[in-house]
DNA sequence: TTTGCTGCAAATAGTTTGCAGAGAC
DNA sequence: GTCTCTGCAAACTATTTGCAGCAAA
């Protein structure tokens, strides 16, 4: 992800805009959310974190999250089972394809999105704000994997 | 929903077939997700039976949901705060619109996914399983109650 | 009669929260 | 120096599970 720095500095510069202070913590956490790279889960980073911050909470990764989601900079995608992954990358709701031996997970181009939304709209008289697409599959590699 | 009923033969039927033995609290069960009005959730599923079953043990709804869902005869609409909702009338896959305000659930007619299924599947090389996709808005009646 | 089902209560697990001390600014 | 942030541990909550008795077939 080339545009990783980028969205590192709008992320810190968001934070401090609204009066956050820049904590070591919150640094590692934003420069991990900013690549997210393959939408890192919350084990995951705290995980990451914690070869370099052995101290490193779980409670502190949980509330910065919150916090940079609450300011629409971060994307969770929330599954029922807990395991939650995110992406800091890409925050606007795009759609993904999810494997589901190995948790993978993908962003494919599509576009076709915004007219099935305006369709919607029309039909259920809804005022339509969000949504969330997923493709649950098996990836090239797990289908090769034959074990 | 006219083909409720039918729903309903059809689960109970399915129950029989795999050798479940179909008891008084399996039957309320069954009856209200062949129906699935407004896609319940398990909690409410359990208040609409405590009327006429007093003693229904919320257990016993969770059973017979994860029972009636690994026959594939109901759609699970999970999310990641935990508030279950349940499908039984139409049990595949299909999108839904969501009102963030009063929870209500509609299903809107949308076919264009197949489409989308296979432009997925050639570009990722995943071989695509299943899908999810919610559109999550406010519903005409929420937009009318300024509050 | 056999086997699976139910109700109850306790266990589970991801996430959140209260509190006291630490640290950004 | 002030006020937010962090780490720890306890709390929370939807769901699952162990167990003993009950009931469908």
């Amino acid at each position: 992800m080339a545009n990783s720095n980028k969205r590192f500095e709008i992320i810190i510069q968001k934070l401090r805009d609204n009066g956050h202070k820049i904590t070591p913590q919150r640094l590692v956490i934003v420069k991990i959310l900013a690549k997210s790279e393959g939408h890192p889960s919350v084990e995951n980073i705290h995980v990451q974190i914690k070869k370099d911050f052995p101290t490193m909470s779980l409670a502190t990764v949980y509330r910065n999250i919150v916090l940079i989601k609450s300011l629409g900079e971060v994307l969770e995608l929330g599954f029922p089972d807990g395991s939650n992954r995110y992406d800091g990358n890409k925050p606007t709701p795009h759609p993904h394809v999810i494997c589901i031996k190995c948790k993978k997970i993908v962003d494919p181009d599509l576009d076709s999105l915004d007219e099935m939304k305006k369709e919607v709209a029309l039909e259920t008289n809804f005022k339509i704000l969000n949504h969330r697409l997923d493709f649950f599959g098996i990836c090239s590699n797990c289908m090769a994997e034959k074990v």
